[in-house]
DNA sequence: GGGGCAAAGTTGGCTGACCAACTTGATGGA
DNA sequence: TCCATCAAGTTGGTCAGCCAACTTTGCCCC
């Protein structure tokens, strides 16, 4: 009972327990929101042990099972332990971004205080493929929409950038000017939303577009990610490759016992 | 009300409702597990829709509340949506492994069907460097075991493993024949516990050590790995970086709006 | 001092209940 | 026919309570 904290003590203040416009609506949100600024900061210590979920709870003024809730995004995002019969205790200052800074370009370059830029080199459209129509979950007969550009940040070049879009967001790509440089934002304001993305990362040797692209040797390794993107209901919504030059970037991930979500895999087939 | 399923409609059979020896003691694993063999298999189809959650909790026996964290399992998978206001629609038939197959060569390896082979290089005990200490949360003039070896599958070098162990790992590791091949093995048997881990994805060009073990060009392109493991008191047991041929493997990940854990960033200094 | 043991503290798991927010489909009117 | 409205169905979020399993601490005894 003796931790007094400078920070972070009261009871979730602002807005009488409203929706402050700052922290997500629900409440767990907010908790799990104060919770990872106290242990980012420091206040726990390096290793530190959190206060008990009951105590939690009262100070918040909430229920122990909101609390829970709250230290479940915690635990998945790898910020602190979490096992029967002890306290918490801090893990890591692990910095996840939100989800959108996985999906967009611009917003991690934005994020990053770097400026993002993109030059549309070429779309096309065109019958899918077999490969497109599965991934993308198409009608035989469908048509993509294919997209290929360059992206830079402030001004050098980073990655080539080759997208496949369904009909019903093609049709949107397709009417933006070459120069825009977040298509995902603009797509969002036109009602495409993206929640859900599996991401696959490997190597591969540039090829001849690929090397005049980012100004390397034909040959040289790119670090590739593929990504497939999909809507709240589900449906594909974007089937992208991108290729890094190396040494711009890296991937991280947190897995544990309570929550896995990355797998290694033999790379299959082409 | 006229779903009829040829499997997976009783109420957890076996043992009384008590913990059966297949299934995860907890009563959401195992309903977990029940609706991941079903969406895998097809029973609900390729974009099909889960019954509500009312349906399953009576068709398992169980609270709402145990199938909510059942499906908050399947989601975090990526293998259905979750949205307010409509029934969960299967997403894709993404198998992802269990966290043991992410953390141990041996275990991926077999769980591939391929034989694993580790050959020690080379286990040095010398003082910690700087970064060293700081990732394995050491004290200044604390030791570390460093270890060197070139994994393989089938026989054929696919990657080469450098790890650096803090010395209540380290001792552990140090006892153990050149020839053994799973050390994870080995250190769980001993009581060292693997339970969460970072890991970092990258390219980097291969030195001379690393072109002699693997055979490739000096400055080959491969995949890296770096990975710090903690065990379930939060403490660092192991620091690695692993280094693949190109083409060999593949990382993969699933992120969603509700649950993210992966994010990419700008490279560091080495 | 050391080892075993009991008790307190803490998280994991499960239940039942309630309301809010949202989606979908049907109904009915312009 | 088309559009707005409404009602039913469904998931998200929160609460209070209970017990089990586990860890840690401190006590007692040898």
């Amino acid at each position: 009972m003796g931790e007094t904290l400078t920070e972070h003590e009261n009871q979730l203040d602002g807005q009488d327990q409203k929706q402050g416009p700052d922290a997500g609506g629900a409440l767990y949100r907010r908790v799990a929101a104060d919770l990872r600024e106290a242990i980012t900061t420091g206040a726990y210590g390096e290793a530190g042990r959190l206060p008990a979920e009951g105590a939690l709870a009262e100070r918040y003024g909430v229920s122990r099972g909101t609390v829970r809730q709250a230290l479940a995004v915690l635990r998945a995002d790898g910020l602190v332990t979490s096992r029967r019969g002890t306290r918490r205790v801090v893990l890591g200052n692990a910095r996840v971004q939100s989800f959108s800074e996985l999906l967009s370009f611009t917003h991690w370059a934005r994020s990053m205080g770097e400026e993002p830029g993109g030059q549309l080199e070429s779309l096309i459209r065109r019958p899918a493929d077999a490969a497109e129509r599965e991934q993308l979950r198409l009608d035989p007969g469908a048509e993509v929409y294919v997209t290929l550009r360059l992206r830079t940040l402030s001004g050098t070049p980073v990655m080539v950038e080759r997208t496949i879009y369904p009909p019903h967001v093609g049709v949107l790509v397709a009417k933006l000017p070459p120069d825009v440089v977040s298509h995902t934002e603009h797509l969002r304001e036109h009602g495409i939303l993206f929640t859900d993305a599996d991401h696959t990362i490997d190597v591969v040797a540039a090829n001849g577009e690929d090397a005049k692209l980012l100004g390397c040797r034909r040959g040289a390794p790119l670090l590739r990610e593929r990504r497939r993107t999909t809507d709240p209901t589900g449906r594909p919504v974007e089937w992208s490759q991108d290729r890094y030059l190396p040494g711009m970037v890296a991937f991280s991930v947190h897995n544990s016992l309570a929550t896995s979500a990355l797998s290694r895999h033999a790379r299959e087939s082409d």
